[in-house]
DNA sequence: CCCCGTCATACCCGCAACGTATCGGAGCGC
DNA sequence: GCGCTCCGATACGTTGCGGGTATGACGGGG
């Protein structure tokens, strides 16, 4: 059976006349009879009862064409469907984050992104770095924002820089530091200091690892915090120090003093990567449009 | 588009590989090859990435073919459900009644008909004479337990006779004429009447008039009841007598005594009514039961 | 009784779908 | 780096089938 069958009896069906069925889909006549025929052999039952003249609907062959309306419609919402997704004019776009250090970055992504693709569904995914990675991989994730990953885990992956923020000292206002231009690492190793916890924050450790060297082991932690919100508080209340990137004055404005680092350690990059061939139209568009929207790499 | 051009870029989709899907689909590379293009080609957007060796669902690929399968799924069921129909396995019978007459015929037939067709559903119509006439010409109706319709009313319809009744003066228990074996109809004209409303049973007043002609009008009508039971309950107060067929005894059990009519008119043959021609498979089974369960015909 | 409308059959033609053979390119082992 | 292998794309001949014309069969209406 084709769709030839279906578009054909759908005609018949809805004229119970072949003759003029035949002339709205632009066919002679015993073509027509011929598949209908075909059609009625294949299914084994009749569709028609043919009195002689004309021809009548049987009770099966009313619910076929109940059944064959609604295949053809299908096929057209399908074709449909895919034309919308290639033409990105619709579809689902999956974005994979890491929330801290893309705070300052993702809403005005979002909202320019949601301006050029309206009636468009955007879902995030707040991820760790690996998870990111094998997501893009498995095509689970269009693009991700992210800090730079070193080159031998971005294979396959293309990265595109959009912010480079310098690693920095969070503490009170109250805090005898948070005056100073600079706090040395020496200073940093004396201090209480607050971590996020290991488990739920795998890239924060490693990010620790990065800046901090060896020195990460001498580092007095006397808390861990299972959240953005919980470390910005508990520094806020002196419970101690924190390192981060600078982004995190974008989520903690004026409540906390951020002080640099000394030595100043490689700034971390925070950017958007994607597949480095068959991205989707929709994820190179967001790519594009994060780009444009955020130029400003300091 | 054909359902071929589903059916192969699902394999194709499936495998993601050419060679294996023609091996699946029994036919050779190269035509599958071209007609995955030629529905690229129509589609207007690529269903693959090509990587020179081996290819890869794009996003519009992946949601065609979520949609090609339901398609192919959707036809499937379309093919079942004509067979099944028309093997009769699967539908629905509609069934028109006269609720009067038919009251002590209907439980049993419809319980045979479930028991030799279970898992069919059977929908119940009380409808007056001509309203199922009018159904059965319009499909709407696959059969009717009603009273033989006049010759001129039933052209194109099969009637079944099943029984015959006869025609009756309803009278309570407390009554004169209740012991009598006859009320002769002169007798009849000077006793308080009651009948069904005029609105609400047209079929009543058309038995009346084919029963009793111009004594129709020369009746002495005290009472008009908008149901079978409000007369039964009108009649066994004494409000009056009714003109009915013997069949209300099947209804009103030993509430009221049944005196047949001097002379006796022609008796009011019950029936299933059905299409002369073209009836469906299930139509022509609920007969056929019917019949067989009920072949006393009296 | 003839004519018209309608569906079914007979027959022919052309295209498109299929098969065989072959090419081109990418990964892999030596 | 070279050849080998695997896979998809292309070329081309063949054929089956969908579609056209002509005609038959049949019933209903004037």
């Amino acid at each position: 059976m084709e769709l030839r069958h279906l578009r054909y009896f759908v005609a018949v069906g809805e004229e119970e006349n072949v003759t003029r069925a035949a002339a709205r889909l632009h066919v002679s006549q015993p073509p027509l009879t011929r598949q209908i025929q075909d059609l009625e052999h294949e299914l084994g039952c009749a569709l028609f009862e043919r009195s002689g003249k004309s021809l009548r609907l049987t009770e099966a062959g009313r619910a076929f064409l109940d059944e064959a309306r609604a295949v053809l419609a299908r096929v057209e919402a399908a074709v449909a469907r895919a034309r919308g997704i290639a033409t990105g004019r619709e579809g689902e776009l999956h974005v994979g984050y890491a929330p801290s250090p893309t705070i300052g970055l993702l809403p005005g992504a979002l909202e320019a992104f949601q301006r050029s693709h309206p009636s468009l569904r955007v879902t995030l995914h707040d991820l760790s770095t690996p998870q990111m990675i094998a997501g893009l991989h498995a095509r689970t994730l269009h693009v991700a924002l992210m800090m730079q990953p070193p080159k031998a885990a971005a294979v396959g992956l293309a990265f595109e820089p959009l912010r480079a923020f310098s690693i920095v000292v969070a503490m009170s206002a109250r805090h005898p530091w948070s005056r100073k231009r600079a706090m040395p690492v020496a200073d940093l190793l004396r201090e209480p200091i607050v971590v996020l916890a290991r488990k739920e924050y795998p890239d924060y450790h490693a990010f620790l690892a990065r800046v901090l060297g060896d020195d990460l082991r001498r580092l007095r932690i006397v808390e861990e915090c299972d959240g953005g919100m919980s470390l910005i508080a508990a520094v806020e209340a002196g419970r101690g120090v924190a390192v981060t990137v600078s982004a995190l004055g974008d989520a903690a404005g004026a409540r906390l003093r951020l002080v640099p680092l000394r030595p100043a350690p490689e700034p971390a990059v925070v950017g958007v990567a994607s597949l480095e061939s068959g991205l989707t139209p929709l994820a190179a568009a967001f790519v594009s449009v994060v780009k444009a929207q955020d130029v400003r790499l300091k």
